[in-house]
DNA sequence: CTAATAGCCTGCGAAAATGCAGGCTTTTTT
DNA sequence: AAAAAAGCCTGCATTTTCGCAGGCTATTAG
């Protein structure tokens, strides 16, 4: 039985829960796995159990810009009905545990729970709008202000309930960089910087957040709030 | 009656179409008009029935950017269940009607509509997508490609039907800067570029794009596409 | 018709971002 | 343990973007 309270398929009746727990598989990917490629046909809906996932796009040339992260809890997948190309990918941060449930089921599912479909219309709405936040401050940030932008990011998502200010982010530069549309110059230069103030620490691989209230100071005009 | 049929409240049984019919209502906006303002509580949510409308988000500053374009058929306010403030306005481009729907009806239709829930799920899941696919461009590109890709997100929001290639665009410079997360100067030097090629015409006020297929195989790379 | 205003274009210097290169450290492989 | 590879930092030259300023045009007001 699923332990994930927060999972949105819990909003489901009991008879419901039990047969979307039988439909679904629930495979665990390794570190820097992809969940699903970009251009592939999108089957169903995946939601995550335990792990860190960061959806991506890139262009042509191969350049890969990371537009979301998502963590347990999550939906991915953009549940779509029919079959729809779509031209987003999605990989592993860390080891994580993954359900996937098929697009019939998923209707069905839908149109029997309505607290279901509810929730998950919600989550996406939630979504968007952290999105065109997110739209706003990349239009409108410098690059300093960009990479406080994403470590806090990474900090909202990944952050587990409310164990202090301590925020691990072991990511490599370049993978920072993906997130808020820079280079990976860039941030070293930024983080270097941060570091000289004190503002965040670097142990082995990850960096941390020990002061997460000056960091948020620093980006307050653009109205960035934890919780959207 | 509401003579739009793409409008999501269609996916209500009849007796609710005529009960959110008696609900709502549905007044003309004139242009360049707030629907709702950034820090407003958002008590319902808006269906547009004839007009453009663009969502925007701004910093302490001043500074605006224009998150999402809207037309037609769209659904604005996150409709939210409670009352959440929210750092996001919408703004008439152009006279417009709009009806609103409070919450605590609109939460009814919900649960007694699993189709017309469904629907508005999938809205948020595209405009989601569509969101990310921006917010992939907006990381990547030059300036350059920046405006040609708010001449033809404007021209996909707001072309209605096949009528050709020609597109009307009756925004300032500044107006577009927002769109794309630049300065007017800026889309005024790309647009005197653009039409030094024949790509654009401008005549009066508004812009003209008679060549949008050749302004999508410029940015191309990115894999923008019409559809999402 | 004239004046005033707003929007638009563009040159130019300043500022910011980019991307290469080289040196360093850490991790992985052999 | 040594070698190889990957990641990181930072100086520097180049490129891009920014934003002011001035002149022009079109629209609105008097």
């Amino acid at each position: 039985m699923c332990p994930i309270a927060t999972c949105l398929v819990k909003q489901c009746n009991h008879t419901w829960i039990n047969r979307l727990s039988d439909a679904k598989n629930s495979p665990i990917y390794p570190k820097g796995q992809f969940v699903f490629m970009e251009g592939s046909l999108v089957l169903g809906a995946y939601f995550i159990l335990k792990g860190k996932v960061k959806v991506i796009s890139s262009n042509v040339g191969g350049k890969e810009q990371t537009v979301r992260l998502a963590g347990e809890g999550h939906m991915l997948g953009h549940s779509a009905i029919g079959l729809e190309k779509y031209s987003i990918g999605a990989v592993t941060l860390e080891e994580s545990q993954i359900c996937f449930i098929d697009n019939a089921t998923l209707y069905e599912a839908f149109m029997a729970n309505p607290k279901f479909t509810f929730e998950v219309m919600r989550f996406y709405s939630r979504e968007l709008r952290k999105s065109e936040i997110r739209t706003k401050c990349l239009g409108l940030m410098n690059n300093e202000e960009k990479v406080i932008l994403g470590l806090l990011y990474l900090a909202d998502t990944y952050l587990l309930g409310s164990q202090g200010n301590q925020v691990e982010i072991d990511l490599n530069r370049q993978e920072i960089a993906q997130i808020i549309g820079t280079n990976a110059e860039q941030v070293s230069r930024v983080l270097t910087s941060l570091k000289k103030e004190g503002l965040i620490q670097t142990v082995d691989r990850t960096i941390q957040l020990p002061d997460i209230t000056t960091l948020k100071e620093r980006i307050r005009q653009y109205a960035y709030a934890t919780s959207y």
